[in-house]
DNA sequence: CGAAAGGCTCTTTTT
DNA sequence: GAGCCTTTCG
């Protein structure tokens, strides 16, 4: 029994063996963490004889879930799957699908994400008459989603609301609410809100759980907000086992409504906690822990914590200056294939990292060129694509038909002569009758049949709407008998979806996306056809795509800062260290989103257990137009003594002259090898790009690589194979 | 009345 | 460059 305690430094230990009471860990980067966090529950388990029933452990990702289990597995085999873990909001759906209706919230709900979220905040201001050019209706969301992150109803709202704004989403917020409630459906807040509102009005429901869960456990407490720790307070109340698990300095989702003063006033509302410090880093070389502490410590609204760690200095930071974006996106990769043919490293072994998603482009433009092989953990998130959400769409219209936002998504997708005008007549018309749009529908077809002299819409019109709802009415009756997979494969089919997709541009593509989601689908195929359709659309809507995140084949991973939290790889490219990038423009007037800028570079740096390279470039383009940018000020916190390449800030003017002479000259130089076809000083002509002229070329595993100038357009680099040029005399 | 085409504005991060 | 909205055409 005693392995489980056998491998832990004096800190780890101490953090596993206080059981009872409130324990604060405060963990630095690559501390142990998570393997403090199973084992002590498996000391739990095995040693205190804890019944597994009696634990709850709440993750920030489910992927974070699904890999404790697995840890935990190892070390207490049989008993670790009757504990409960999960994300805040997994857990939160348990709890409400099981006691909501105390509440008014009944079983079948839906969970809307944040795209159907926007479609209900348009359509409750629609119905105010409200102009969403003068209140954009994601400020207005912002602000709904963060009273909710308060436990503020709309009622609370507006009591409290000052400025013109808030006096204008108090109304919507009203309104939204209600529409959430007519449609059957929470959105993400209210799955927690919602939780503490049951807690708060049904004492016994909260007492079954207080009772239940024993020994409370929380990761990533950095990132908790307001309701969230209420609900832990709430279920902890009685035993006060409540064992929270964070690092302040890797907090980075403050615009999520995460709240670091939880930490802080966790030793406030636990006077006896106790706070243990893992200070001793396993992951990263020295050098890179140096880097990332001297990234962290100009931070002003922090404690500062020791770290040391035993491992290697290890080799220095490489800074790499570029001259745009594919250039940067053309190092990385020149860089990682050196690693591997030098055998330092597999693809696995390497993670590129950015701040915001559209920086992942180029970087895939280059991958794809190079062949060298990649997943793309965000992007388009796959199920926000618009052919996956239109699919799931129909399948919760078809398990819950009041869901309007659903049934807008779909009527008429693919285009069956259902426009946006036939839409609102239908709403206003069923609004005053308090029917859901789908039970419009039902009415309609029913006065069809019945001959009623009330004509609403043209005979063409009437016959498009009363087919529609024919057709949902006849899956919804398969969804009772079939099998999900025959279900699913029945939606594609009579909707006329599949014929829909494969017409559009890039329909195999955005097939192949639907095919994946039957992927899916097919987990779900063996539980019992009702349970199997709610399970299904419970499971896609709190999925993130770090969950999916397979680490058994062997590819680069481009991801983003945000995404990598909780992850390691041996080496870390972080690309983009540029002022207005990292750090982000929008947090250049307010001094505290800046350290969460520093923070998040921080979480970057220290993903990494043996190398890391910190690109920038001195262009690059955004929303059309190109932008020079400084060097990111992060850059310059990391001393010299630590790092390789250059110090981009010392050249930089240099550079920049130089470089850009470099290309607006396009010199016809002689650094090349002869092509097959081709030679340096061709004329030649491109599909895309127009006349231009080679002025190099070398070989590239099978292939040979091309720079050539266009004509207004620049210098680009080509693979012969791929680029079609063609002679021009 | 619906669909297609052109013009506008803004770009972070996500359970 | 894309999504969203408005205008125009059928």
């Amino acid at each position: 029994m005693n392995d489980i305690l056998d491998k832990l430094n004096p800190a780890q230990k101490e953090a596993v063996e206080t059981i009872s009471g409130p324990v604060l860990i405060l963990a630095g980067p690559g501390s142990g963490k998570t393997r403090v966090i199973t084992h002590r529950i498996a000391y739990l388990i095995k040693v205190c004889k804890v019944n597994p029933r009696h634990i709850l452990a709440v993750t920030f990702t489910n992927k974070a879930s699904r890999e404790m289990q697995e840890r935990l597995s190892q070390l207490a085999s049989s008993v670790a799957g009757s504990i409960t873990m999960g994300t805040f909001h997994a857990i939160c759906a348990r709890i409400l699908r099981a006691d909501g209706t105390a509440i008014g919230v009944e079983a079948g709900f839906v969970i809307y994400d944040q795209d159907d979220q926007i479609s209900l905040v348009k359509r409750a201001m629609q119905e105010l008459n409200l102009d969403p050019k003068q209140h954009s209706p994601s400020a207005v969301l912002n602000q709904i989603s963060t009273a909710k992150c308060q436990t503020f109803g709309p009622k609370d709202y507006i009591k409290r609301g000052r400025s013109y704004f808030e006096e204008v989403v108090g109304r919507v917020y009203e309104r939204y609410q209600e529409r959430l409630k007519s449609s059957n459906a929470l959105d993400f807040d209210d799955l927690l809100m919602r939780t503490v509102e049951l807690f708060r009005a049904h004492k016994a429901i909260l007492e079954r759980y207080q009772t239940r869960y024993v020994h409370v456990m929380v990761d990533e407490f950095q990132d908790t907000n307001l309701v969230q720790y209420e609900l832990v307070k709430m279920i902890s109340a009685k035993y006060r086992n409540l064992c929270v698990v964070g690092d302040p300095d890797q907090s980075i989702y403050s615009w999520r409504s995460a709240d670091l003063r939880n930490i802080l006033n966790f030793e406030k509302d636990y006077p006896e906690a106790k706070t243990i410090l893992l200070g001793q880093n396993y992951r990263s070389s020295k050098t890179i822990l140096d880097a990332a502490s001297a990234v962290i410590s100009t931070n002003k609204q922090r404690k500062p914590k020791e770290l040391w760690t035993e491992n290697d200095q290890g080799a220095p930071v490489t800074l790499a200056e570029t001259y745009n974006e594919q250039e940067e996106a053309q190092f990385v990769v020149n860089e990682i294939e050196k690693l591997v043919s030098r055998q330092e490293a597999k693809l696995r072994d390497v993670a590129v990292m950015y701040r915001t998603n559209a920086q992942s482009r180029a970087l895939e433009e280059a991958f794809i060129r190079y062949g060298t092989p990649y997943k793309l953990v965000a992007g388009t998130r796959f199920y926000e694509r618009k052919e996956v959400k239109d699919v799931i769409a129909y399948m919760r219209l078809i398990q819950n038909p009041a869901d309007d936002i659903s049934l807008m998504r779909v009527i008429n997708v693919p285009q069956r002569g259902i426009g946006e005008r036939t839409v609102a007549d239908l709403s206003i018309w069923a609004k005053p009758l308090g029917l859901s749009l789908y039970d419009a529908l039902r009415e309609i077809s029913g006065q069809i049949a019945g001959d009623s002299q009330k004509v609403l819409f043209s005979p063409r019109t009437t016959k498009l709407l009363v087919d529609f709802f024919k057709m949902v009415e006849e899956l919804k009756s398969r969804s009772q008998s079939s099998k999900l997979v025959d279900f699913f494969d029945r939606v594609v089919d009579s909707t006329g979806f599949r014929e829909y997709i494969l017409a559009s541009p890039d329909g195999e593509d955005r097939w192949d996306n639907v095919m994946e989601l039957r992927g899916v689908v097919k987990d779900y195929n063996e539980l019992p056809p009702g349970e199997a359709l709610s399970s299904l659309l419970e499971g896609v809507t709190l999925v993130s795509d770090v969950d999916s995140l397979k680490e058994s084949t062997d590819t680069v991973t481009l991801i983003t800062l945000h995404q990598a939290k909780g992850l390691e790889f041996p080496i870390v490219f972080i690309v983009g260290m540029e002022e207005g990038i990292l750090p982000h423009i929008r947090s250049f007037d307010d001094p505290a989103q800046m350290e969460e800028e520093r923070r998040l570079c921080y979480v970057g740096i220290t993903r990494a257990k043996s190398r890391v390279y910190l690109v920038r470039a001195f262009r690059r383009n955004m929303m059309g137009g190109s932008n020079v940018n400084a060097p990111s000020r992060f850059l310059k916190d990391i001393p010299a003594a630590l790092t390789t390449g250059s110090r981009p800030w010392k050249t930089e003017e240099k550079r920049i002259f130089q470089k850009e002479y470099e290309w607006a000259a396009s010199p016809v130089t002689s650094e090349d090898e002869s092509l097959p076809e081709l030679q340096a000083g061709d004329a030649v002509r491109h599909a895309q790009f127009g006349e231009g002229v080679i002025i190099g070329a070398h070989p590239v595993r099978n292939d040979v690589e091309a720079i050539v100038a266009f004509k207004g357009i620049g210098v680009k680099k080509l693979l012969l194979s791929f680029a079609h040029l063609e002679k021009v005399e």
